[in-house]
DNA sequence: AAGCCCGACAACCGCTCCCTA
DNA sequence: CTAGGGAGCGGTTGTCGGGCT
């Protein structure tokens, strides 16, 4: 038993948005604000979902957005920012004014991604891809499943002050999540967020 | 000129999160 | 405490335009 569709799919609109469509969102959204996007699609003449709506105003017809090419700056702060806080585009975003996750997220996957992998290093890890497991017999799963251990590591607790803790939740803005354990934390339970964060992004 | 290929980007889909009753 | 619903997120797909053969 599923949950009811956001909206009556036999009778929105879906593809490519109209300026006619454009402009009755804008004007809408204006007039009203943003948000009840589930309600906005009737009220403002729409004949398309609400998500759809919202997705159309998030990245392409907000007033403050940024258009045109990233910057060498972005990409490398967006580099930077995926290396410590992964594929979280939405939070990734909230550090470059004008762009959206989308936008990111696209522009990493066709641009960014390549130009890594052109540097030797691996767009997910953020490390060289062939790190020398070649001659050393372990299988590829092993090897992967290490190269993870790896990336926790490098953001382990600091060796000294057994008595503090930093929290890498409230550094990544998720201290309010449940991965956050730092209400129980003993240092194995942190360990153990870290090990299974960076699994969960494997494919 | 026509067809094909590929990159860029817009949009959709399904899932999760979070708030509220 | 729990269930339901809205909003948000990330992965994936679709479409379009430009370059190449």
């Amino acid at each position: 038993m599923g949950r009811a569709p956001c909206c009556e799919k036999a009778h929105t609109n879906k593809g490519t948005w109209t300026k006619e469509e454009d402009q009755r969102l804008i004007s809408y959204v204006r007039t009203h604000g943003e948000g009840c996007w589930r309600s906005l699609p009737k009220a403002a003449g729409l004949l398309r979902c609400g998500k759809s709506c919202r997705l159309r105003w998030i990245n392409y017809l907000r007033p403050d957005l940024k258009r045109g090419n990233f910057t060498d700056e972005e990409d490398e702060l967006i580099i930077k920012l995926h290396g410590s806080l992964g594929n979280k585009w939405s939070a990734i975003a909230t550090r470059l004014p004008g762009r959206t996750d989308n936008e990111i997220k696209n522009h990493w996957n066709t641009n960014i991604k390549r130009k890594l992998l052109g540097q030797g290093l691996d767009p997910r890890t953020h490390r060289p891809v062939h790190g020398g497991s070649q001659s050393s017999g372990v299988s590829a799963d092993d090897d992967s499943r290490r190269s993870n251990l790896d990336l926790d590591l490098t953001i382990s607790l600091p060796s000294s002050r057994s008595s503090e803790t930093i929290c890498f939740c409230y550094h990544l803005g998720i201290r309010s999540s449940e991965a956050c354990s730092c209400r129980t934390s003993s240092s194995m339970r942190f360990l153990s967020f870290q090990h299974t964060s960076s699994t969960s992004t494997s494919p």
